[in-house]
RNA sequence: GGGCGUUUGGCGCAGCGGGAGCGCAACUGCCUUACAAGCAGUAGGUCGCAGGUUCAAAUCCUGCAACGCCCACCA
C-alpha cells in the first residue's frame, strides 16, 4: 500500500491490529537508552479481573508520557506488573470454589493457593492483552508480579530489616476485623457506610449509692458489647458527673465490678454522659483502657460468636445477642429508654460484612522513623505532585499516620518470615526458610499470617528492577520519572513507595506524581459494579478505536478532580451504546486519515525535498507549526494532556485541513515548480503533525506515516525523531499569520453574506474589496484563492476603490469587503442587518469609550492597555464611521 | 466535625484580573472529485447567589447555596 492508495475508509480494528503487531516484531517497545531518562512504573493492576476506565486513562496518560519521550531520544523504561491483591483475589478465588462446592479449609493451604495462580495466570494473562490493545508501548518481556520468586525475595528482606531495625514489632491490638473474611482490614480499606440504627439507653446499678442516686445510664449504639465493659467513662469537664467517679458499678448480666472514671475522650453533651467502655471491642474504649488500665474482656470469636462463659449468650452471632441483651434488661426494668440514631458502620471493603472492632495479635510497622523522610521529601519539592493541591493531601495523611497494621490471616500472599520455637520460645525474622531451631534443634513453625498487599507494593520502583539482588539495573532508571495514578491511593500507596524507598534505596522513587480526575458516570455517579454503570474500555476500542478512545480520554485531563464520561448505556444489559466523546474522537482519526489520502492523490511527480515558502499560506502553515510544537512539547512536559489534545484538533483540523490543504489545491494545480512546492510542504506539515500527534494516537499517525515518501527507509514512527521547537522557530512569522488573517477573513465575510441571503454557493459573485498599504498586494497576491474558495466571479482589490452600487458590505481585519448583489436580493433585508450590526458596535464603542474617560483607569492601569484599548477604540469608530456611510447610500 | 473540588449557552468542558470560548447537539444551505464520520453559515450565556477588593472581576477575597469527593468520628 502507498499514500496514494490508502482505502476510503479507515478500519480503525484492521489498522490497530496490524500496526500493533509491527511495533511487536520491531522490539521498539524494549528499554531504550539515550538521554535522560523517564522511567515509568504501572500501577500495577489487581489480577482480579478487567481493566476499568480508570486504567485505561492511566495506561494512556502514561504511553503518551513514553512515546514522547521516547521520539525525543530520552532514555525510556516502561514497566509493566500485576498485583496479587491478596485480599481481592482470595475473595474471588475462595468465591469460585464455593461454586464448585469446595471449601477452602478442606482442601488446606497448598492446593488453595495453586487454585490462587491458576487464577492469577487466566486474569493476569487478559490485562496484559488489553493493555497491549490500547497501544500501550510497555515491554511485554519485562513483566513483574507481586508474588515473582525474585519480588517475593525483596519483600522478605524489607520485613526482616524493618523486624531486626526494630520497625516492625507484634502487638496486641484493636484492628478492624472481617467476621467473614476472619482477617484484619487496615483502616484504609474500610469503608464508613451511613446507617440508621438506635441508641439504647442501658440502666447500670452503682454497688454503693451515691447521692442517692442508685444506678447510672449509658448510651449505646452497640448493647451486645456490654458483656465485656470493664469500665465506664465521664467526662472530666462535666462538673454533674465529678460525684461519680470514683465508683463502682455493678455489670448486669455478668455482675462485674467495674470503676467510674473521668477521661478527655467523653464528650458530656453527647447520648448521657456516661460511657460504657469496651477495650477488646472498641478502637477509644481501647485507649482509655490502656491509660486507665483496664481489663480486655474478648467477648467475641474470629467470627464474631460470642466465646464460652456467657451462659444462653454464648453462642450467638452478633445480632442475635444484640437482641438477647436488650431483651434482658427490658425485662430487668434496666432498660431507660431507646432514641433512633444515625451512625456509621465500618464496612470491610471486599466483603461488605460489618467489621469487628477485634483486639487480636498483630504486626505493626513503626512509621516513627518513617514519616519526617517521607515529609520532607515532598515539603523539599523534590516529589512533586500535579496538580499541585495533592500535595496538601499526602502531606496531611503523612501527619495523621499511625502504626501500620501489616499482617492479614489470609493464604494468598507473602507469608510473614517469622519462625517460632515452640520448645524453647526462640523467634525470629528469616530471609531463607529454616526447619530446626538454632537454639534448640527442635522444629520450627512459621508464622500463619500473610502480609497486607500494600506492603508488597510499596516497593514497586525498586523490587521490579532487579533489587536487591542486582541493583545496578536501578542506574539511570531511579528515581523513576513519573508515577501516575488515581487520588484515593495517594495513602495507601503513594505515600508508602516514598517512605520504603527513602529507607531502602536512599531516594525518593518518584520525582512526579501525575493524578489525574476520576471518572464518573454519565450522570455524576460512581462508575461501579454494583450499579452497572461502569464502561468497559474494551467496549469502547471495539466500537471507535483505541486512538479514539486515547484521544477522547487525554481531552479530559485538566485540573478537575472529577469527570463525567458520556457514555450511553443500555438499562438491562448494561452494553455501551455510544460515547459521544469517544465518537468525536473518532471523527479526528478519520479526519486525519482522509487528509493523508488528499495529499497521497496529489503527490505525482513528487521528489523529496525541504519545505519552501512560496505564498504566504506556506508561511503562515509552517508559522503555525513551529508554535504547535512548541506549544505540545511544553504540555507534555507540564503534563497538561487537555491543553495538548485541543492545540492538536484545533491545528490539524482548523488550520491545516480547513484553510491550508485548500488553499493549497490551487498550487497544486500549478506549474511543475509551484506544484512540487506545494506537494514538499504539504508532505512536510502532515509528517510532522503526524509526529506531534503520535504519542496521543498512535496507530492511525504510525499507519499513514509508513506510507510516507519522506519516511522511506526508516524503522517506524514511534522510533522516529520528534519534531523539537527549537528545529522549527525559525520558521515562526507573524507578518505571514497577519496576511493569511486578510485572506480568511474575506472568504468568511464572503461566505457569510452568501448564506445570509440565500445565495447559492454555485452563484458567481463579484468583490471588491478596499484594503490599506501592504494588505492590497497581500491579498491581491491570493486573489485567485479567494476567488476559488468564495466562488467569486471577479475580484477588485485596491486602497482607493468605491462602494460598487447594490452591495453589502462587510467591515473586518480593516478591509471592508463589498459583495455586489445587484439584481439578486432585497436590500431592505441588508439595511436592517446593517442598523443591527450598528447598534451591536455603539454599544462597544460606548463601553470603551466610558473606560477610556475613566481618569482612574488612565491613572493606574498599564500603559500597553491603555495603548490597546485607545486603538481599539479608534479601529471601532472608524468602523462605525464606514457603516454609516455605506447605511446613507443604502436607498 | 475538618479539608478539597465543582457550579460558564441544551449536554460535556476550557478560560482563572483587561473585549465570554471549544466539542457535541440545534437551525439554515451545500453530496464543492480528501473526508456527509464532511463543508459553509446562523442562533444560543446578566459565567450559582450576595457582598467586598480593584481604574477594571467569569477570573482575587468573604459569606451563602447546591452537588461531589477525601479524612476523622460521639459511646
Amino acid at each position: 500500500m502507498a499514500l496514494n492508495d490508502m482505502a476510503k475508509t479507515y478500519d480503525a480494528q484492521d489498522v490497530e491490529e496490524r500496526i500493533l503487531q509491527k511495533w511487536l516484531q520491531g522490539g521498539w517497545y524494549a528499554r531504550n537508552d539515550g538521554q535522560g531518562d523517564c522511567t515509568i512504573v504501572i500501577p500495577p493492576p489487581n489480577v482480579t479481573g478487567m481493566l476499568h476506565m480508570g486504567h485505561a486513562l492511566d495506561d494512556t496518560i502514561q504511553d503518551t508520557l513514553v512515546r514522547f519521550n521516547r521520539m525525543r531520544g530520552v532514555s525510556t523504561r516502561w514497566i509493566l506488573g500485576t498485583d496479587h491483591a491478596g485480599i481481592a483475589t482470595q475473595t474471588k478465588v475462595d468465591k469460585r470454589l464455593k461454586d464448585q462446592g469446595i471449601d477452602r479449609r478442606e482442601i488446606g493451604r497448598e492446593k488453595f493457593l495453586e487454585a490462587c495462580w491458576d487464577w492469577t495466570r487466566e486474569f493476569g494473562g487478559i490485562i496484559v492483552e488489553q493493555i497491549k490493545r490500547m497501544g500501550c508501548s510497555v515491554d511485554f518481556d519485562d513483566q513483574k508480579f507481586t508474588m515473582d520468586p525474585d519480588y517475593a525475595d525483596a519483600v522478605r528482606k524489607v520485613f526482616c530489616d524493618w523486624y531486626h531495625d526494630g520497625l516492625i514489632y507484634r502487638g496486641k491490638r484493636i484492628v478492624n476485623w472481617c467476621p467473614s473474611c476472619t482477617t484484619a482490614i487496615s483502616d484504609d480499606e474500610a469503608e464508613y457506610q451511613d446507617e440508621t440504627g438506635h441508641l439504647w439507653h442501658l440502666r447500670y446499678p452503682l454497688k454503693e449509692p451515691v447521692n442517692g442516686v442508685e444506678y447510672i445510664t449509658v448510651a449505646t449504639t452497640r448493647p451486645e458489647t456490654m458483656l465485656g465493659d470493664t469500665g465506664v467513662a465521664v467526662s472530666p469537664d462535666d462538673p454533674d458527673k465529678a460525684p461519680f467517679v470514683g465508683a463502682t458499678v455493678v455489670l448486669p448480666i455478668v455482675d462485674r465490678e467495674i470503676p467510674i472514671f473521668s477521661d478527655w475522650h467523653v464528650d458530656a453533651g453527647f447520648g448521657s454522659g456516661f460511657v460504657k467502655v469496651t477495650p477488646a471491642h472498641d478502637p477509644n474504649d481501647y485507649a482509655m483502657g490502656e491509660a486507665h488500665d483496664l481489663p480486655q474482656v474478648n467477648i467475641f470469636d474470629e467470627h464474631a460468636i460470642v466465646v464460652e462463659g456467657y451462659g444462653p449468650f454464648t453462642g450467638m452471632t452478633r445480632e442475635q445477642c444484640r437482641e438477647a441483651v436488650v431483651a434482658w434488661f427490658e425485662e430487668h426494668g434496666l432498660l431507660d429508654h431507646v432514641d433512633e440514631h444515625d451512625h456509621s458502620v465500618m464496612h470491610c471493603y471486599r466483603c461488605d460484612s460489618a467489621l469487628e472492632p477485634w483486639l487480636s495479635e498483630q504486626w505493626f510497622v513503626a512509621v516513627e522513623k518513617l514519616k519526617g523522610p517521607a515529609t520532607d521529601a515532598v515539603t523539599s519539592g523534590a516529589v512533586k505532585f500535579h496538580p499541585d493541591r495533592w500535595t496538601q493531601t499526602y502531606l496531611t495523611w503523612m501527619e495523621n499516620l499511625k502504626d501500620w497494621c501489616i499482617s492479614r490471616q489470609l493464604w494468598w500472599g507473602h507469608r510473614i518470615p517469622v519462625f517460632y520455637c515452640d520448645a524453647c520460645g526462640w523467634e525470629d525474622a528469616l530471609e531463607h526458610d529454616a526447619d530446626v531451631c538454632p537454639k534448640c534443634g527442635a522444629a520450627l513453625r512459621q508464622d500463619d499470617d500473610v502480609l497486607d498487599t500494600w506492603f508488597s507494593s510499596q516497593l514497586w520502583t525498586f523490587a521490579t528492577q532487579g533489587w536487591p539482588a542486582d541493583p545496578s539495573q536501578m542506574e539511570g532508571h531511579h528515581p523513576t520519572k513519573a508515577l501516575v495514578t488515581a487520588r484515593d491511593i495517594i495513602a495507601l500507596w503513594v505515600a508508602r513507595m516514598v517512605m520504603s524507598s527513602l529507607y531502602f534505596i536512599g531516594e525518593i522513587p518518584f520525582e512526579d506524581v501525575v493524578i489525574y480526575a476520576t471518572i464518573l458516570a454519565k450522570d455524576g455517579s460512581r462508575m461501579s459494579k454494583s450499579k452497572g454503570n461502569g464502561v468497559d474500555p474494551m467496549d469502547l476500542i471495539h466500537m471507535y478505536g483505541a486512538d479514539a478512545m486515547r484521544m477522547g480520554l487525554l481531552q479530559l485531563v485538566t485540573n478537575n478532580q472529577d469527570v463525567r464520561f458520556d457514555a450511553d448505556l443500555d438499562k438491562d444489559t448494561h452494553a455501551l451504546i455510544g460515547s459521544q466523546r469517544t465518537e468525536a474522537a473518532r471523527s479526528f482519526v478519520t479526519k486525519i486519515w482522509n487528509a493523508a489520502r488528499f495529499v497521497g492523490m496529489n503527490l505525482d511527480g513528487f521528489t523529496p525535498g525541504d519545505p519552501e515558502v512560496r505564498t504566504p499560506a506556506d508561511a503562515w502553515i509552517l508559522s503555525r507549526l513551529a508554535k504547535l510544537s512548541a506549544s505540545v512539547t511544553q504540555g507534555l512536559q507540564e503534563y497538561r494532556f487537555g491543553d495538548v489534545a485541543r492545540d492538536l484538533h484545533q491545528f490539524f483540523w482548523s488550520e491545516f485541513c480547513d484553510w491550508y490543504i485548500e488553499l493549497s489545491k490551487a498550487s497544486l494545480k500549478g506549474d511543475d515548480e509551484t506544484r512540487l512546492a506545494a506537494q514538499r510542504n504539504l508532505v512536510f506539515v502532515l509528517d510532522q503533525s503526524l509526529r506531534l500527534l503520535h504519542p496521543a494516537m498512535p496507530f492511525v499517525t504510525e499507519a499513514i506515516w509508513e506510507q510516507l515518501p519522506t519516511s522511506q527507509g526508516e524503522a517506524a514512527l514511534m522510533v522516529a525523531s520528534w519534531p523539537e521547537p527549537e528545529s522549527l522557530s525559525s520558521w515562526i512569522d507573524d507578518e505571514a499569520e497577519q496576511a493569511i488573517g486578510l485572506t480568511v477573513a474575506t472568504v468568511s465575510a464572503v461566505r457569510a453574506t452568501r448564506a445570509r441571503y440565500g445565495l447559492s454557493p454555485k452563484t458567481e459573485i463579484d468583490v471588491v474589496v478596499k484594503a490599506q498599504g501592504d494588505d492590497v498586494a497581500a491579498l491581491e497576491s491570493q486573489a485567485d484563492l479567494v476567488k476559488r474558495l468564495a466562488t467569486l466571479g471577479s475580484l477588485k482589490v485596491g486602497s482607493d476603490v468605491s462602494r460598487p452600487s447594490e452591495s453589502a458590505v462587510s467591515v473586518d481585519a480593516g478591509c471592508e469587503i463589498y459583495c455586489v448583489l445587484s439584481g439578486m436580493v432585497d436590500f431592505e433585508a441588508e439595511r436592517a442587518r446593517l442598523e443591527k450590526e450598528r447598534a451591536s458596535l455603539q454599544k462597544d464603542i460606548d463601553k470603551l469609550a466610558k473606560k477610556l474617560s475613566n481618569p482612574g483607569f488612565l491613572a493606574k492601569a498599564a500603559q500597553e492597555i491603555i495603548d490597546k484599548d485607545t486603538a481599539k477604540r479608534a479601529e471601532l469608530e472608524d468602523q462605525m464611521k464606514r457603516l454609516d456611510a455605506q447605511l446613507s447610500e443604502l436607498v
